[in-house]
DNA sequence: ATAGATATATCGGACGCCCAACATTTTTAT
DNA sequence: ATAAAAATGTTGGGCGTCCGATATATCTAT
């Protein structure tokens, strides 16, 4: 939460929560599906004490819904959440795209 | 500073600290040249609070190294901080990589 | 020489991420 | 029924980022 306050997100803190909003915009999942998805980016999957504190985190502040299906709570973006990555996308691309796009990155852009 | 030793950055923290090796590695600069770089890239200018420790904290780790120049403190970019900032851009490109592909994004990167 | 601008630096408090450890509940296998 | 596995959740401590406030030193005008 940088100054201009209607932005949950991001500043260089936050990539956390971005990249879970992200993975929600591509399908709901619970909480251990994230988990998953977000160690295949990471190298390691983040421990239940990283993971499930932010998506607390992330439904009280309404970007976030979830649904109980049996032992799964299953999440999916609001209509607020979206809003809000989309604003964070922004930020990234401004932040991160030129590092990103250099050296042997670029080829895999085509 | 991930359980894997030697690589002082990064988890999804150290954005900061990735972002001020980049830039020293495109060419040295004093505090407030990073500080107004990142600035452009972030929408604001990081106060000192922000910039001052970070350089500090990167110097102490041999990642970067001062020169004094008048009353300015030039940085460069060690041979330590330039293998750390590569280990850092696989990490980077791995993690963020597929986020920053999509949509609009993709058309800057022909 | 003095004033203002520029750069460096530290402090305190807040917050997000991170892990290891521990605890509980629910499903699945035996 | 009982054990193992899977998923959720909390706690405690540490670290990196972040700001606003405060302070000091150094250049640059006047």
């Amino acid at each position: 939460m940088p100054k201009s306050e209607e932005v949950h997100m991001c500043d260089m803190r936050g990539m956390l929560s971005f990249t879970i909003l992200w993975l929600l915009s591509k399908r709901s999942m619970y909480g251990q599906e994230l988990a998953t998805e977000i160690g295949k980016r990471r190298g390691e999957k983040p421990n239940p004490g990283t993971i499930y504190p932010a998506l607390k985190d992330l439904a009280s502040h309404g970007l976030i819904e979830a649904r109980i299906e049996g032992r799964n709570s299953v999440y999916r973006l609001t209509e607020e959440g979206a809003v809000s990555l989309a604003k964070s996308k922004e930020y990234f691309e401004r932040a991160f795209g030129d590092i990103l796009l250099e050296s042997g990155f670029r080829a895999l852009a085509k």
